[in-house]
DNA sequence: TGTAGACATCTTGTATGCAATAGGTCAACC
DNA sequence: GGTTGACCTATTGCATACAAGATGTCTACA
């Protein structure tokens, strides 16, 4: 593993800096190995990075933007809490997402595009086989973002995008728990929704769409609702 | 009209300098006083505002983010041009958002939001009966925002904000040429969504918001789809 | 013992300075 | 006349320096 951390300032490639910083926080957050609500010292980051404040800072200004980390005026900024409240929200908006990103892939996707695809949803079949959590997440992000790019719909893919990304933390408190039995049936129902895009069905990719997201949504929302009271005898 | 642009460094609030600079050159974007493709000069920013490059940097970071300016590595930053090639997606997703916020806005409002929602029509209706095509425009992206903030859907809210300001761009190309006829029509349907809304029909509601966007995209389309030859013997 | 105020400190927001890279200019050469 | 290369300049990217709020602490006082 290449640390691009710990390089001296000198033989880091000018220009590079503020995304080193950008894309590490960004991972680290959606990995949850930056907790959320956790406070974010930019002097603390810069000592890590190796640089001075100024790249840590525009970093940041794009992380806030994209609503990943929260910062208080004059205060320190934080990693942004994820709203449990307002899960319904997400998911709503994330199914909606699903949908709409796979019609227009049914709609639009040329030669190359199901190519694309279908290697992400190979890497994502390997990853369920493995019984590799994390790879599967990424690979499902992925399968998602080609089927997303082949709509061609810039909007769309950007929304859905950072839906997609948020969702990475949620799933990682899932399989953080159930990292056992990972379901080989959203391996199926992607090849259903390649087979319905290269058929330019549009109504079967929407069905298969928001059906897979129903699935996802359920067995997201059963997992964080469920009952984890012990049943001590008093 | 108070410029906080020429106030001295003293006098300006420790917090409200890149804040102040990102609003401006946000209005001035979208007013198209900064005209798309045109060279953005931090220096040149750096003494307009009286500060340093370091907060003018940080707001051109957050430009960026919303895609109103394109940055290219280690050379100029520039306003970001409307891609005419591609508008169809912009009116594809603007449709879908009206749609949306205005059925969850019927679906979830709360007692005060319908308040808002009908000042900031009163406004809307004022500025077509003064036929100040800028407050119009101003004025209905107000509106559309009440009623995206009543649906309670930040995701959607954040995407339709975003869509709406980058239809300022195009209203005001529109109503610099046709600035004549402010359509009334446009008042009318606004009343029909509220009463939609306040009576919780949310088919209604998805219909009328559909059939406003079509109104509006129509419009414009026409517009730019326009012939512009003249006829001239040869 | 609890509260208020001054002080100290820590962190952020902004200013300034320096170096690297991309483009342009000019001249030499084909 | 056109092309290639060295140099120059302008502008960015990053580093460092400084100042203003904000918080915590310590003391004085009720």
């Amino acid at each position: 593993m290449l640390k691009t951390e710990t390089l001296n300032p000198a033989e880091r490639k000018r220009g590079s800096g503020v995304r080193v910083v950008y894309e590490s926080l960004r991972d680290e957050i959606l990995d949850l190995t930056l907790a959320p609500g956790s406070p974010i010292d930019e002097v603390q980051l810069a000592e890590r990075f190796n640089m001075s404040r100024t790249p840590i800072r525009e970093a940041l200004v794009r992380l806030a933007g994209e609503g990943l980390v929260e910062t208080l005026p004059n205060r320190s900024t934080m990693v942004s809490n994820i709203d449990f409240l307002n899960l319904h929200t997400f998911f709503d908006a994330l199914t909606l997402m699903y949908r709409v990103t796979t019609r227009l892939a049914a709609q639009n996707y040329l030669p190359g595009d199901l190519d694309r695809i279908r290697a992400h949803q190979a890497d994502f079949a390997a990853a369920v086989a493995a019984q590799e959590a994390l790879a599967m997440i990424a690979t499902n992000r992925e399968f998602h973002a080609a089927i997303a790019e082949a709509g061609r719909n810039p909007y769309y893919t950007a929304l859905f995008l950072r839906l997609l990304d948020e969702g990475r933390r949620l799933l990682r408190l899932y399989y953080q728990s159930f990292d056992d039995r990972l379901p080989q049936e959203f391996v199926d129902e992607h090849e259903a929704m390649i087979a319905a895009i290269a058929a330019r069905d549009v109504e079967a990719a929407d069905r298969l769409a928001r059906s897979h997201a129903n699935q996802i949504v359920r067995q997201i929302q059963q997992f964080f609702a469920r009952d984890v009271r012990q049943d001590i005898a008093l």
